[in-house]
DNA sequence: GTCTATAGGTGGATAGAC
DNA sequence: GTCTATCCACCTATAGAC
């Protein structure tokens, strides 16, 4: 049984994740819950407030999951696709990453929220490049570039197709990336 | 000199490319330009009118440039290096690509801009697809995929690749990413 | 083509009862 | 913790003078 703060949590990040952060307002998520505005005003006074917790609990879910395939995932090559894959399951529900929807904004945030997008962009590059790094040292990958460099192109891709895949609705194009990421590494 | 149309466009461009198309309003327009909101109005009728026209014309802006380089500069590998130095501008004056921008907020689009979004994606794939294919024909580059398929990985690092360096201020992250796209290359 | 003035609506936010 | 009621600022948009 969720409680209603998460419950606001999770409407406001599937329409922030589909429509932006600045295309909804509080009328949306207490219409879909069907309560009342000033309800989502208890839990989340201002929108701001809504958005920081929003992208904190989006990080830590993210580290969550990177913590979850190091270690019941086996090898780089398939610790890399089910990184992946997390960003298929995003594309399927024709969303887009929270954090690469606010940084299309990042002009317009306070700095707390700017330094917050900065460190989950940092959170995922470290750990990419920290399984590209094991993965080359014990020969299952092989690349040229830093694993740093590679990480960031990696995390690059993934962002940058994703937006475009779901902005043009080709998912075999997603698909398409994903191998050809992969395939540059090996 | 610019008409006022013009340096509307100009003006809400800029802010549409470092806060987001929702995250400014006519009055920014006005001020920045010193007119009035009504005169803002009388160009673009509704705000709709006026993030499709941005769209064109961006559109529009991106096809001269690539015809640009494609009959002043020689070589698959300089035309792709000038390709990417089209965005390194945009990443100088801490802003993101339009349609990036708005390709985050796809969900909120009405269908004739999310066309038109699709559009965008497809001229700059098939411009990349093209070049890289000349470049395999004359032996100039090597790849393994398809020219569509690493068209599509270049474009979606160069999209991803600016939206993190803009959020994160990491120019030299982005030259690195610069440099890694072209290697891949040959 | 630009202005003043204003309508009409929505969005974020608060007060206070229950 | 949720509600009703309401405030106020801002935003998009229009009417009509110049």
């Amino acid at each position: 049984m969720s409680s209603t703060k998460d419950l606001i949590l999770d409407s406001a990040q599937a329409l922030a994740q589909s429509r932006g952060f600045n295309a909804f307002s509080y009328a949306d998520i207490a219409e879909e819950l069907d309560i009342r505005k000033a309800s989502v005003h208890y839990h989340f006074p201002s929108k701001l407030d809504l958005e920081t917790e929003l992208l904190d609990r989006y990080r830590k879910n993210f580290i969550a999951e990177m913590a979850t395939i190091e270690s019941s995932t086996k090898g780089s090559t398939r610790q890399l696709q089910s990184y992946i894959q997390l960003y298929s399951n995003t594309l399927k529900c024709n969303k887009i990453c929270l954090a690469g929807m606010m940084a299309s904004d990042v002009g317009a945030l306070p700095d707390h929220l700017s330094h917050s997008l900065s460190a989950f962009f940092k959170e995922q590059t470290d750990w990419l490049a920290k399984v590209m790094s094991v993965g080359k040292s014990n020969g299952e990958l092989n690349f040229t570039g830093s694993a740093k460099s590679e990480a960031n192109v990696f995390l690059s891709a993934l962002q940058g197709g994703l937006l475009i895949a779901n902005a043009t609705g080709d998912e075999t194009g997603f698909k398409r990336l994903k191998t050809s990421l992969l395939a540059q590494l090996i």
